[in-house]
DNA sequence: GAGCACTGC
């Protein structure tokens, strides 16, 4: 049988008719003598210059035989023997490589060569946590390997899926999209091993992906585990991973390759600088007149920082090269931060600019970034960084359960990462605008995981969907503070995706498998019952994308202007729905977007994300429906909003607009792109930002008598909090009590319907297909 | 009357 025989059966099955295979299991094959995770070094090496494709069993094109030559020369090509030691003895391995040592293209090829998966129908995964960077190493690598990418090789991210079931053996994958796939198979059995690439990142999901390996790895003997990471905070994961055997705890063997890169020279100031935008200037200007030809790279911290340091830094150069044209050479100023278009992005590849004389002084360029050139983006060519040492970071107050950015000072490892940014061409030079004492003394050794720094909703929802029973106890590599723990599970509780004990509800089940946030997952799924659904799909899927409205500095007017056009007086949510409508209307027209001062590449991706959460909607039969009558679809959109977002109201108090929010009283104010015409006496918002004041952010007109009758336990009168929110809902209650008295007859069925909205499984989901459930 | 570090599902 092909089953009892994988290795033919794959040959077999999936032949490819342009592929001409030839079947040698004899002392010919490739493979000949290979046994899974017993290979030596010798033997790979053998295999990849045989004739044959060991994988595709074709003949190597001479392209293949190039490539191998480079890759012969990457530094850990040269550790194989040793990889292949360490790997055949143990489960679990952390790797440190440093930039430039081949890891990623190479780790996970020594590890299909060993684990051989294409003859047991398993896969080699590799996670990294950026979209592009999965795609792009793929690429490589099935360059590398000889096959099409898509095939043997493929990789996985969200809206795209380049695998073929059953050939592709080696996959890279964003670690997110492994999380996603552990929500439904807990022990990842597809897997034999299992690569953590850039670890030292931390992103949430890598995190929550080190503490569920870890128990896999406990029951499942036979998949292997690799943590690599580029910094030597390797040793943190060597003893998170280590072994309690016996009497002392052995740690996770270190697999250790030097990098490949050039020295950088580390320059300090003498004196902190107390203006680090002016010194940065000044620095810039400095290289460029005193410095070898080579361009700079300036980190700052956000977008308006970044425009504005580009303006000055273009006016005091104009004025050198004025002063002195015989020795100042042109300067090009490019800004570089995520929100810009990619064409502009693209500005930071342009050459500098060429010499305004054929033997003038040479031209240079000058890359004004975010992080994002810190990870994310690779700029060639770069010889000198300058680094004020500071970045806009997230920040989770669990107190009052608000996330904001702050400019802190970064860690000792991002100073390094930065610095390495001059070093990628030639040697290079990093100026630090802190003093070296303040260097050793006052930076952090590592940023802050993501998981000490976020709201963990989204992921305890996961983590319970995983079956992790103790969310407090869980082994986590840095345990959040349990305060932030609570926070999640007190909203998850009050949306009814836990019970009281904690236990996933089946509500809470189709929940977690929505890629949102629990309260846009929640409206989903409700929003059938109130006819529109539709609408709440748009809306959703605006929530989950950045902003979509554009105000360049120069056309604020016109933009707001446009904006009035598009406006839903009692609604952001409703003004949101509209936009993508009209959006959708005029796609025939290609000036629509840019004429309304909208951003399309946010709406391209509303509408991606807009046709992923519909197939969701599908596997669980939620039906896609709206109301013919347009104002009675409004305000059943606005209902829908309070069962998602009811801890997010605020009630009006006091004059001039200020708001207070229910239970945490916060003051606050609508934010000024708000485009409410009145003030409503409650409002519900989807964000709370904490700039120069703290405002609420796309904001919906909601009544009294909706928060009391879709969030009953939350807005319980016995136990909330005394005030002015409290004596007005009162005053809904009691003259909504006396109707009722009027009317009576039916309270009992009322009552049975206000609950299942917030803190029971709603029972229009009883039957689904995908989860039928009792409660 | 103002902002949006960066990812990810």
């Amino acid at each position: 049988m092909a089953e009892e025989n994988p290795y033919l059966a794959h040959y077999n099955n999936k032949a490819s008719k342009k592929e001409k295979r030839v079947v040698d299991a004899g002392e010919n094959a490739p493979l000949f003598g290979f046994l899974p995770r017993k290979v030596k070094g010798e033997q790979v090496r053998k295999a990849m210059e045989h004739e044959l494709n060991p994988f595709t069993n074709v003949p190597h094109t001479p392209q293949y035989r190039k490539i191998l030559e480079a890759r012969k020369k990457l530094p850990v090509y040269s550790q194989m023997d040793e990889f292949y030691k360490i790997f055949s003895k143990n489960q679990i391995i952390v790797m440190v490589g440093e930039t430039g040592s081949g890891k990623t293209t190479q780790i996970p090829q020594f590890v299909a060569y060993s684990d051989l998966p294409h003859t047991k129908g398993k896969l080699v995964a590799c996670t990294q946590p950026r979209r592009v960077a999965a795609m792009s190493v793929a690429k490589r690598v099935a360059e590398e390997m000889d096959v099409e990418l898509g095939r043997q090789v493929g990789y996985s991210i969200r809206f795209e899926d380049m695998t073929e079931p059953g050939t592709t053996f080696l996959k890279y994958m964003t670690d997110g999209m492994l999380l996603r796939e552990a929500m439904n198979d807990p022990d990842l059995t597809r897997y034999s091993t299992i690569i953590l690439d850039e670890a030292h990142e931390r992103t949430l999901a890598t995190d929550i992906l080190m503490g569920l390996l870890k128990k896999v790895a406990q029951k499942r003997p036979d998949l292997k585990i690799i943590v690599m990471s580029a910094t030597l905070d390797a040793v943190k994961f060597q003893k998170y991973f280590s072994l309690h055997r016996g009497e002392g705890d052995q740690q996770a063997p270190l697999f250790k390759v030097p990098g490949r890169t050039h020295p950088v020279e580390v320059f300090y100031t003498q004196e902190p600088e107390p203006d680090y935008v002016e010194a940065a200037i000044r620095t810039v200007l400095m290289i460029h007149r005193a410095e070898e030809p080579g361009d700079i790279l300036l980190f700052l911290t956000g977008e308006e920082e970044i425009e504005d340091a580009c303006r000055k830094i273009k006016l005091e150069a104009d004025d050198l090269i004025n002063q002195d044209p015989d020795s100042v050479g042109p300067l090009v100023c490019i800004p570089l931060y995520s929100s810009l278009p990619p064409a502009q992005q693209q500005r930071i590849f342009d050459a500098p600019p060429a010499p305004r004389t054929p033997d003038g002084p040479p031209g240079r360029k000058v890359v004004v970034s975010t992080n994002i050139a810190e990870t994310s983006l690779t700029i060639d060519g770069i010889v000198y960084v300058v680094d004020p040492g500071f970045s806009k970071q997230k920040v989770y107050n669990p107190r009052v359960r608000v996330e904001s950015l702050l400019v802190s000072p970064i860690s000792k490892a991002s100073a390094q990462q930065r610095a390495g940014r001059a070093g990628r061409t030639r040697p290079g030079k990093c100026f630090r605008l802190y003093t070296e004492k303040d260097f050793m003394s006052e930076l952090e050794e590592q940023t802050h995981p993501e998981i000490l720094r976020c709201n963990l909703s989204n992921t305890v929802l996961e983590l319970v969907k995983l079956g992790i029973k103790d969310l407090v106890r869980f082994d986590y590599v840095d345990a959040p503070a349990p305060e932030t723990l609570m926070r999640a599970l007190e909203l998850l509780n009050y949306l009814a995706a836990l019970d009281d004990d904690g236990n996933m509800t089946p509500l809470g089940s189709i929940m977690a498998e929505f890629p949102l946030d629990p309260q846009l997952a929640k409206m989903l799924i409700v929003s059938p019952e109130f006819k529109c659904s539709n609408e709440i799909l748009t809306i959703t899927s605006m929530l989950s994308v950045p902003n979509i409205w554009v105000r360049p500095p120069n056309q604020r007017r016109e933009a707001d202007e446009a904006k009035a056009l598009l406006t839903v007086p009692e609604s952001d949510h409703l003004t949101l729905l509209n936009v993508f409508n009209q959006y959708m209307q005029n796609k025939y027209d290609k000036n629509w977007v840019w004429q309304h001062y909208l951003s399309g590449r946010a709406l391209q991706q509303a509408e991606n994300v807009r046709m992923q959460l519909q197939r969701n909607m599908e596997r669980f039969e939620i039906d896609l429906i709206s109301l013919p009558d347009e104002k009675k679809l409004f305000l059943n959109v606005r209902q829908v909003l309070v069962c998602g977002f009811f801890m997010q109201v605020a009630h009006k108090e006091g004059e001039k607009g200020a708001y207070t929010t229910v239970k945490d009283n916060q003051i606050v104010r609508l934010h000024p792109s708000c485009g409410l015409d009145t003030q409503p006496e409650w409002v519900l918002f989807n964000e709370f930002v904490l700039t120069k004041q703290p405002y609420i952010r796309t904001v919906t007109d909601v009544r009294g008598e909706w928060l009391l009758e879709y969030a009953p336990l939350y807005f319980d009168m016995k136990t909330f909090p005394d005030g002015e929110a409290k004596r007005a809902l009162l005053r809904v209650s009691n003259k909504k009590a006396g109707k009722d008295r009027g009317k009576s007859g039916e309270p009992d069925r009322k009552k049975q319907k206000k609950d299942h909205y917030s803190a029971s499984p709603a029972p229009q989901l009883e039957g689904k297909k995908e989860k039928p459930y009792k409660y």
